[in-house]
DNA sequence: CGTGAATTAGAATGCCTGTTCAGTCTAAGG
DNA sequence: CCTTAGACTGAACAGGCATTCTAATTCACG
């Protein structure tokens, strides 16, 4: 059974809805710092002194949305390389799963990047210390499957966490590139089979 | 022959490379926004009116730490790869001038990291701009490297932009983790080969 | 409709920080 | 031992912005 919510209840849910929307598109933009509370109001169409009856500071909103948007992505990506069976075939879901979402979140990715380079939290809050942790815990994930392919034999011995690191690293530069230049939607999915071979079998001619 | 300085052009010059060093402490820690000029006058030793009569904002300074070490850093990568002969040699002559580089520089890497991300400056002033070209065309000089390899045989037929933000993306991902980690100085570079081989190999069992 | 509780709005507040400037100090030249 | 040009200093200034506050508005309910 669903709990039911009361009017006001559903329509708190909506409102924060929007402005987290209004947020994403505003700090995706500016950042966080170039961003005022002025800004977001008037792109999400309240007033300033409503953003705080939502969320009690500037912080918290933009924490919030990270945290959402992050937690979204790793749910998905864990999903999917959970079903996949095999070293490879895991390695590709990963890679389609990662640039499927960002096809779909363009915006959320600047800030995705700012959060991984550390540079707009580096005093961490207890709530970015866990997003933090969560982002590194992606990391876990990736090693673990380069890791259950070194023991079955799939892939090369060598160590995980720096591959996993790398990994990522060509992911995030490809999706950069893409969005820098603007492409059509649905072209960055595309890139999947080239990322794979190029992780797989490097660039060198056999 | 060089040109005589008079001792004021030389101790003006002393000044301005103490400041700069300052200011690379203060921004790498704390990033261009939460960094005050307070902090970088106390850092540096001098009073806060003394930094405009160094540099005219607070943004210059900043720019111009960038600039120098991003030229510093280009200039050296340049040379290397142009050093050595064949593809594979020039690759890794890349990871290796880089990652030789960000060991000595561990405090600038977030500083790059954050340009690159192009965070810090979305509005480029015309000064940005100039670094994020010189960024740029770092990304050919790999990509040139790369299609040189493809033309004479020695690598996959591939598209070799996506390949040059690739291994590059690899290499950040790489420093980055290093940096996390605290590791002991030497450690960086001795990940030359490792590089090397997943970029030229992958990671499959062959 | 009338009432008051809840919600909204955006003006006012106060802090923070980049920049300036008027006074102080230093030292080279006479 | 002056003189004075230039360097240095940090307190004061001004603008910007997160946050708060209260008057105006809306809305549920009788």
């Amino acid at each position: 059974m669903t709990v039911k919510l009361s009017r006001k209840a559903r329509e708190g849910l909506v409102r924060r809805r929007e402005l987290l929307a209004a947020a994403e598109a505003v700090f995706s933009k500016n950042g966080f710092f170039k961003t005022t509370m002025a800004d977001i109001a008037e792109e999400a169409e309240f007033a300033i002194g409503t953003l705080y009856q939502i969320f009690k500071s500037k912080e918290e909103i933009y924490l919030s949305l990270v945290d959402g948007k992050v937690t979204a992505y790793l749910t998905e990506v864990e999903e999917q390389t959970r079903a996949a069976v095999g070293g490879p075939a895991k390695i590709e879901a990963l890679i389609r799963t990662k640039l499927n979402f960002f096809e779909h979140n363009r915006n959320f990715f600047r800030i995705y990047v700012a959060e991984w380079s550390g540079f707009e939290w580096t005093a961490k809050s207890a709530f970015g210390e866990r997003i933090w942790k969560k982002l590194l815990s992606h990391l876990d994930l990736i090693a673990g499957i380069v890791d259950e392919g070194v023991k079955t034999g799939e892939f090369k011995r060598l160590a995980s966490q720096e591959a996993a690191f790398a990994l990522n690293g060509m992911m995030n530069a490809t999706i950069f590139h893409w969005i820098l230049g603007n492409q059509p939607p649905g072209s960055l999915v595309a890139k999947t089979a080239l990322l794979k071979d190029l992780f797989l079998t490097g660039i060198h001619q056999a």
